[in-house]
DNA sequence: ATGAATTATAAGTATATACATATTAACCTG
DNA sequence: CAGGTTAATATGTATATACTTATAATTCAT
């Protein structure tokens, strides 16, 4: 039954996975533990431990303690996708970038606004709406609020030379953030701002960062018609 | 110099996240290489080296042999999304599951079809239509092609008891796949078939799986309005 | 029978060591 | 000095071993 020498972490994920796709191992089933298979593959189990841990990562075998190493019964397909800085975006394309800001006002924001932030009633948020544009186009607007208080130095910041996201990703750190990704239908605001119809589908991304003691920015991205968003796994 | 004992992946990983957030170590900067940081970390090289491969693998470092590690210079923030599965996300709400087949032939796909799916003109393919609702209500339709080549055991299967993309999941393995989101306007048949306004933006996902062979199966998702994909990192 | 304590097990991790591999840097050689 | 060869180096990986931790299974006490 010694299949051979796999001795690689590479070698050893592929052989699993052909299993699990041959069905050899099915569905829901248990496969030998890492010890066994280290034997069968001929090689540590450190190796083996690495090769699993890799494919657990990808939804497609689920590991417990004590448990065990089973084939996952409904594989939730995990896509690792990069969230867009506007700017390299638009300039991995061969575009050109520019960007100028609609509105700077410090502001207290509507109660949607305020419980995202978890600020207190009254407080004055800096608000920002900021065009971006790809060879003159436009091509994605951010409404954007901010919390002074995680970002004291935002108050200062030269928001027409860099744009605000680019400046929060260079100068704030953050632990932690939370994206959504939805569809809206262009009203008249929006038709205006990126010169589409009113009436036409929009991309949206609303996302929201944060540090272990305030949420430093929440931001809502509108896309002009056609964009799309891309991944492989 | 010697920080203490850091004798976890995870300690060395925290320590790491706090010197490149506090700039100690600043973006675009090497960083001391794994055996340095094991001295200084007190701990094995293998165990820096978990830790610093976690950090690439979110984007905030890179590494590469020889030259060695820095802090990445625009970080690349990367979110994993899982690809839900709708009847498990429609239950996981509490809501009550079904779909019904709308569609369901086997002709020649348009161009566009075609080309996605790497088939020859005038090839046949599986063309389905199926809406799944929640709680009786419109949630998404799903516009799919299937290459019976890939999957000769669809002409067979009975798709009104499980959607097709139960069936697929179950029955066909695959090896990768490519996504793409995006927004859409409702034209007259959105509208018809999710009971939605015509001129609604609705949210899309197009999918295409394939396996070393043939792309198996392509599929346009469009949910009825309202609909939002979370993540968080 | 029911619930609490114990034990056994499989994954998770740390470590020292050794070697592999990709690249850069240094060194020839013409 | 150009171009190719060689050495040096940081990450990448494999391995044996040992210990940790979560938890399923069993035993024990009530």
């Amino acid at each position: 039954m010694s299949g051979g020498d796999f001795n690689s972490w590479q070698s050893v994920q592929a052989e699993v996975l052909r299993r699990i796709n041959a069905r050899e191992w099915k569905p829901g089933e248990f496969i030998p533990n890492e010890a066994e298979l280290a034997v069968e593959f001929n090689c540590a189990r450190a190796t083996v431990n690495r090769a699993l841990r890799a494919l657990a990562d990808t939804g497609l075998i689920d590991r417990r303690r004590k448990a065990g190493t089973r084939v996952a019964l409904h594989p939730v397909r995990k896509a690792t996708l990069a969230i867009p800085v506007i700017r390299s975006e638009i300039e991995g394309k061969g575009q050109s970038y520019r960007h100028s800001v609609l509105v700077k006002e410090r502001v207290a924001p509507p109660s949607g606004v305020r419980a995202r932030m978890r600020t207190g009633p009254g407080e004055k948020l800096m608000h920002l709406v900021t065009l971006h544009l790809a060879d003159g186009k436009p091509y994605v607007f951010g409404d954007r609020w901010i919390n002074p208080k995680a970002v004291p130095a935002i108050e200062t910041a030269d928001l027409d030379a860099q744009s605000a996201n680019e400046w929060l990703v260079a100068n704030v750190p953050f632990e932690g953030g939370d994206f959504a990704f939805s569809a809206m239908t262009a009203g008249k605001r929006e038709a205006e701002i990126l010169a589409c119809k009113e009436g036409e589908g929009l991309f949206v991304i609303d996302r929201s960062t944060w540090n272990q003691d305030h949420v430093i920015t929440s931001v809502r991205l509108t896309f002009a018609p056609g964009y799309r968003m891309h991944t492989e796994i």
